[in-house]
This record gives structure tokens, sequence and C-alpha cells, in this order.
DNA sequence: AATACACTAACGATGCGTAAGAGTCT
DNA sequence: TAGACTCTTACGCATCGTTAGTGTAT
């Protein structure tokens, strides 16, 4: 039986964390002593948070986390691991999406950082209905006070 | 002038954001009737805002846009866009390597669904201060209660 | 007795969504 | 006057970090 702080060291995660954890239940401390409400972690509770360590490096949340730990049915796995994976995929595309629109803002920037054009303001307007796609026009919304 | 509805149907945002812009002081209305408290926009707070916006594409926070609106320094721009450019693709890579790992997981979790192995748990305890890097060592901890 | 360790309670951060209840515009 | 619009206040979410004040183990 490890109090909390040395099973915080030996599991390499905050005491505040585990403390959070134990509140919502997700890994429950194995014992907690009536009288002083000191937490007491098992041998086995390591492997319980190594499973939650990996799947929040999944970015699972830890609602879902908990429901996973409780309801271990196995053909849903499959199913949440595509989803997810789906997911992250998703998020991949997207973040490679803003990395080529910097690349080009600061290109932009780079090129004439002292000009300072005035787009009509009609032509912002009908940029704001769309996607934004002059960067004549980025550069201007920016660099505006 | 339009009132907080016309402005948001205008700019496609909702309501409430630009109520909470309005509140931390990230777009002020132009005006604001003393007596009622509501809330008017101007023309050229279309701008204003699609300069917010572009800067939340890019995942800069609320208060970095906030500071970069009220500071044009030149020179930082280009820093805070490479900066960011870098925590972007720190992301995306992160994102690549759990991807990864799931494919892995699942891989495994198709492969043999019924097997549950059994590792010793002094081997669960080594890796849990390491990277995990066993699969086995993944699917057992994934499938046992 | 000193020191490290543990406890609870509560606020902070991020960016709004979602009521609830009341006043205002047209 | 009805109906749509707006206001403020406050809780909720996720995941803890950070005090603050107090009790406990060694």
């Amino acid at each position: 039986m490890y109090s909390i702080g040395k099973f915080s060291e030996i599991c390499h995660i905050p005491v505040k964390t585990l403390r959070y954890y134990s509140d919502i239940g997700l890994l429950k401390p194995s014992y907690i002593d009536p009288v002083t409400n000191y937490r007491y972690y098992d041998y086995d509770k390591i492997q319980s948070l190594n499973k939650i360590k990996l799947l929040k490096s999944c970015q699972f949340s830890l609602a879902a986390i908990k429901e996973f730990i409780e309801s271990s049915d196995q053909i849903q796995w499959k199913n949440i691991l595509e989803h997810k994976m789906d997911e992250l995929e998703d998020q991949r595309e997207q973040i490679s999406r803003q990395i080529e629109e910097m690349h080009r803002l600061k290109e932009q920037i780079e090129k004439d950082v002292s000009i300072i054009p005035g787009p009509l303001l009609s032509e912002c307007f009908i940029e704001s209905r769309r996607e934004i796609r002059s960067y004549r026009i980025l550069r201007f919304l920016l660099w505006s006070k």
C-alpha cells in the first residue's frame, strides 16, 4: 500500500491528479482511512493507471475512459478506436491547412511589410460571408488598427 | 448601426460570442445605450471581427489576439507566426504518433481478441516509468478489468 | 517537537452553450 | 398588445494548478 505521494512518484503523475481521479471515481484508492481520509493505493492500481494514461494519450476524455473501464464490451472497442482514429485524422488535416495558411500569410508579410493596401470595405464584407481567400485582404485585416 | 442580432447574422457568429468578446474587451460595440445596455455595432466592426476570426482559425487564443490588436508591433508578428507554426507542426506530429499507436493497437486487438495474456506485474511496473512499448502489455492493460 | 506529508474547500483558466427571469423594440 | 429581441446573472464543461488553512505521520 502506497500513500498518495509515493504512488504519485511511482506513476509520475501529480498528486492533485490522483485526488481528482479519486473524486470522479475514475481511479479509486484501494483503501481510504475512515478517520484521516488518507488515500492508499495497492500495487495493482499501477496498471489501472497505466490503462488510463494510455487512453488519455490517445485523446480520450476522462468520461470516455471511465465508460470503457466500466463496460468492457469487446466489439464496441473496435468501433471506438476507429471512430477516434477518424477524428484524429480530421484534426491532422485541419492543422495542415492552418499551417499552409500561415505559410502564405507569412510570405505575404515578408514580401512587403510596408505597404498597407486599403481594400474596399464592401470587399471585406463579401469576404466575411465566404472563406477568406485574398491575402491582400488578410494582410489588411492584420495590419489595420 | 446594427443590433447584436443583425451583426451576429452578418458575421455568422453567435450572439453569445459577441457578448463574450464585448465583456472581455476584445471587440467592443461601437455604442452601448446607457439606458437599455443594448449593444450596437458599426459597419467597420465587421473587419475587426474578421481579423479576430482569422487569428482564431490559426489557433491563437483570445488573449493573444487581444494583445496583437492592441500592440501592432510589426517585427513581433513574424516571430509570433513562426512560433505558432512550430507549435502547429508539433501538434501534427503528435497526432500522427497517436494515430500510429492506435493502428497498432487495433491490429493487435483484431489479431486475437480472445487471448488475454498475463504479463508480470513487475513488467507493468517497469513500463510505467518508461514509454509503453510492448503491445502485448498494452492489450493486457486495455482488456483486464 | 520538527518536518514532511495529507486532507478539504474554493477559485482560476478557456470559450463559449444554455437556461432563467426580466426588460425592450416594432 | 403580441412577438421577437436583448439584457444580466450564473451554472456547466475538462482537467487539473494553485493557494489557504488545518490535521497527520514519523
